[in-house]
RNA sequence: GCCGGUAUCGUCUAGGGGUCAGGACACGUGGUUCUCAGCCACGGGACCGGGGUUCGAAUCCCCGUACCGGUACCA
């Protein structure tokens, strides 16, 4: 089994066609295929080698590895439709001489006003045939008189075709609905019909798995197999994925990209995971999968034949799911950079690296992303008690009964470093018998107090973790966190000040 | 317009001539004796409409409707 994915370099990669790229590799995978990536970039308009960089970075990083490719060789090569442009010239011929396609010399203002002289009648606009009965003879004369044809390819007048899309089975298409489809563009560049055919036969892919947008490319596809000499390979047509209102997923509804996902801090494997489950099952009731499982599960059989929504909220779900069980120094190197972004973290020294594992359990759990993790943690490096009782959420606090109290007696019973839970529990109990305070009442001013925050992780483990923070050497390069007696000293001087 | 495709909770889906129509996300309630998030438990929530076939239809057939794709010298 020779499968590909093959990719316009024309912007990032978007997710719909993530989970085209991902489908093909799970097919590969499970069947011990060869998966192939090919880059369509006879659009030169439109495509960029940025592009095409990107996109293999992309698959790359969702774990989609390729056995042949532009960068990778194989012997099916080039993998570039830009570098095969003599193969195409080569079938062209061969179509010419054959009688199967014939010069057109229609101009594209002629073809408009066909078009939309047949929308107006009511008719489907279809190409009328004109340049169909010009002689190879004639063509001739008038390319060397200087006119610049496109080639076109002959569909029989009547007939159908039909061929098994392993998703949908058997599709019709009548070939009077097919008009003569371009395979030559008359600057020589080939058409999308006519190169996808040419390179899925000369690298003797097996599958096409693809959007639902091509299944009605189809028909002249087959039809051009058949006219090469070529046996089509089989077909299966993936719904398309849409956006909460049932439109084509765009920007409109958010990150589309995989690109934007990676910045934001999804993990690959979340996102693949998630992926995979629109409009596939593994069956039974488990979706958290590996990659791996996905592929021994994964049967085109099963795939759905309905357009899927994508649902940000499930997606952020499974991405919390795999951020609890990712390695936490994996974790640490993957969110250092949204540190550094913040301030929290100028250098990225081995200490620095060590205090933000240490971090990690408190907020990982708690967030969607690996983006939001700092600000989790933000109590630790942004304490400013004039600021926090400038906002209701902390000011309230105070006129919770024997609030003041708790926060009075607060310096006093910090004294030494609240390095773990029971140094901070053995302090909160000397507050707790002075004041008389328990429960909520003994807690809620303490982290306030401490964290500057109303809400925020468990004192128990973010009391320590300030402790810590404040203890980090400077040269570490994280920012300077002050330590809890400091931060209870000025937070009951703030409030008498007050 | 024409051609093709699709239709189960809000969303992703399992199932499929007789089921309490199952799961997940989201949502609601309660618990986790500092809070938020998380986690746990419980709960509400669906077979597009109309005909037909059948003892029996969500399931099979037909029609309709809605939605999606295509109708390019874009892919």
């Amino acid at each position: 089994m020779r499968v590909r994915f093959a990719p316009s370099p024309t912007g990032h990669l978007h997710v719909g066609n993530a989970r085209t790229a991902l489908f093909n590799w799970l097919l590969a995978h499970g069947k011990d295929g060869t998966f192939i990536l090919r880059i369509e970039d006879t659009d030169i308009e439109r495509s960029t080698k940025e592009s095409e960089i990107g996109i293999l970075e992309d698959l790359r990083w969702l774990g989609l590895d390729w056995d042949e490719g532009p960068d990778v060789g194989g012997l099916h090569g080039p993998y570039r439709q830009s570098e095969r442009l003599h193969l195409y010239a080569s079938y062209a011929n061969e179509l010419l001489g054959g009688g199967n396609a014939y010069y057109c010399f229609c101009s594209p203002t002629k073809l408009d006003e066909d078009r939309k002289a047949d929308l107006a009648a009511g008719r489907p606009p279809k190409y009328r045939g004109t340049c169909r009965s010009i002689s190879p003879d004639d063509a001739r004369g008038r390319i060397e008189a200087g006119e610049r044809p496109v080639i076109r390819f002959k569909v029989p007048e009547s007939g159908d075709v039909t061929f098994r899309d392993l998703v949908r089975g058997e599709v019709t298409f009548s070939n009077d609905v097919i008009g003569d489809p371009v395979l030559v563009r008359s600057d020589g560049r080939p058409a999308y019909n006519f190169a996808v055919v040419v390179d899925d036969a000369l690298m003797e892919i097996t599958h096409v798995i693809r959007g639902e947008d091509h299944i009605s490319n189809t028909p002249r596809q087959v039809l051009l197999y058949q006219a090469l000499g070529f046996s089509p390979p089989e077909f299966a047509h993936l719904s398309l994925v849409m956006g909460p209102d049932h439109t084509p997923l765009s920007k409109r509804h958010g990150a589309t990209s995989v690109a934007e996902f990676r910045e934001r801090g999804y993990l690959p494997e979340a996102l693949v995971n998630y992926l995979a489950l629109i409009g596939w099952s593994p069956g039974g009731d488990e979706e958290l999968l590996p990659i791996q499982e996905l592929a021994r599960r994964f049967a085109l059989e099963d795939v759905g034949h309905s357009a899927g929504v994508f649902d940000q909220e499930k997606l952020a779900w499974m991405n919390r799911h795999y951020m609890k069980e990712a390695a936490p120094a994996r974790l640490a190197a993957e969110s250092v950079r949204y540190f550094i972004a913040r301030g929290y973290l100028r250098r990225r020294t081995d200490d620095a690296m060590d205090f933000v594992t240490s971090l990690l359990p408190m907020a990982v759990g708690s967030v969607d992303r690996l983006e939001e993790i700092p600000d989790r943690l933000k109590f630790l490096f942004e304490y400013d008690p004039a600021a926090a009782l400038a906002r209701e959420e902390v000011a309230g606090v105070l006129h919770e009964h024997g609030a003041r109290e708790v926060i009075v007696a607060l310096p006093e019973a910090i004294q030494g470093p609240l390095v773990d839970r029971d140094a901070f529990r053995t302090m909160a109990n000397r507050v707790k018998e002075r004041t008389g305070m328990k429960g909520k009442a003994l807690f809620h001013p303490i982290r306030v107090a401490l964290t500057g925050e109303g809400a925020g992780p468990e004192l128990d483990l973010a009391v320590p973790a300030i402790e810590r923070g404040a203890a980090v050497p400077s040269s570490a390069g994280v920012a300077p966190i002050v330590n809890c007696r400091d931060r209870a000293v000025s937070f009951a001087a703030e409030i008498g000040r007050q």
